[in-house]
DNA sequence: TCGATATAGATTGTACGCAATTGAATTGTA
DNA sequence: TACAATTCAATTGCGTACAATCTATATCGA
């Protein structure tokens, strides 16, 4: 995959993406290891920080990700102690996810971890954010593109 | 992850390609599913178009993946008959992977598919080319500062 | 030359990511 | 009310990622 190479555009910007959330991935680690996280579980408890008590499918929304993926992770947060799961009362086909107080707890010690890899990014605060909005919006045209053709 | 949440920057950002990453992913394999490979094979069939006798380790350099990964992703590559692999007679330690015909003859199947991925984008092109040399300047930052991290 | 060191790839174990399917609960509708 | 369609989460199966470890080979230094 050198610089050189007449790949198509779109193949090197996938690529990029591939490449740099992997690297993201791994930034992350070094701080989320003594927590006993990983990544993902991270994400997980960063959505559950902003609203306790979300359905699963709801926390899949706002992650895009589907049970398969999240009800593994989160019996894994259960092991270790951070979040409940109880099936809703009203809607017994729900399972609603509420943290436990060391779910809580744990954010505190989480809180440091998104300031210091940005001290690894080393770019302005204007161009991250911009470039946080243009992928955001890449990723919206492709969810749109990927519902249409699925619709044909 | 609302739009209206306090979350730092850096966890937008890295959350931005840890989505967009997956979308990519989603939309390229109505393409690859057809082929039979699944995007991190396409990727190293993409390697090796370019240039092909490369040793595993080689591979793994362009796409900053290591052997746990590519081991058992080549001998799959080799059981659907694209590829070969053979240790060095110069040296018996790196194993190279050559194409098949059938694996050089894969190529011209998919080269439509970075054309109609690029398609689904909706993006000028010279704007894909500044974020494509963004993001890998990003990770080129991430792998040194890790790197860093790790000598310390 | 021989032993220590380094390197390449394979293996093991854990954790995603997701398509496809299943089973239970709910909803829509006749 | 009955019952088909829908929804939600769980499960299954496969393919990555990656740390840690292992084995075989190669290289370096005394």
């Amino acid at each position: 995959m050198t610089k050189s190479s007449p790949l198509a555009l779109s193949n090197q910007l996938c690529f990029a993406f591939y490449s740099v959330s992997h690297a993201f991935s791994r930034a992350y680690r070094p701080f989320l290891d003594p927590l006993g996280l990983t990544y993902p579980q991270y994400v997980v408890l960063l959505v559950l920080w902003e609203q306790d008590g979300l359905t699963v499918r709801e926390i899949g929304d706002r992650l895009f990700l589907d049970s398969g993926t999240l009800t593994p992770l989160l019996k894994r947060l259960e092991a270790a102690g951070h979040i409940r799961r109880a099936r809703d009362k009203k809607d017994e086909r729900q399972v609603r996810i509420s943290l436990t107080e060391m779910g809580r707890t744990l954010r505190e010690n989480a809180e440091e971890i998104p300031r210091q890899v940005g001290c690894m990014l080393g770019l302005p605060v204007d161009e991250l954010r911009a470039l946080t909005e243009q992928v955001a919006k890449l990723r919206g045209r492709l969810h749109d593109s990927a519902s249409l053709l699925a619709k044909s």
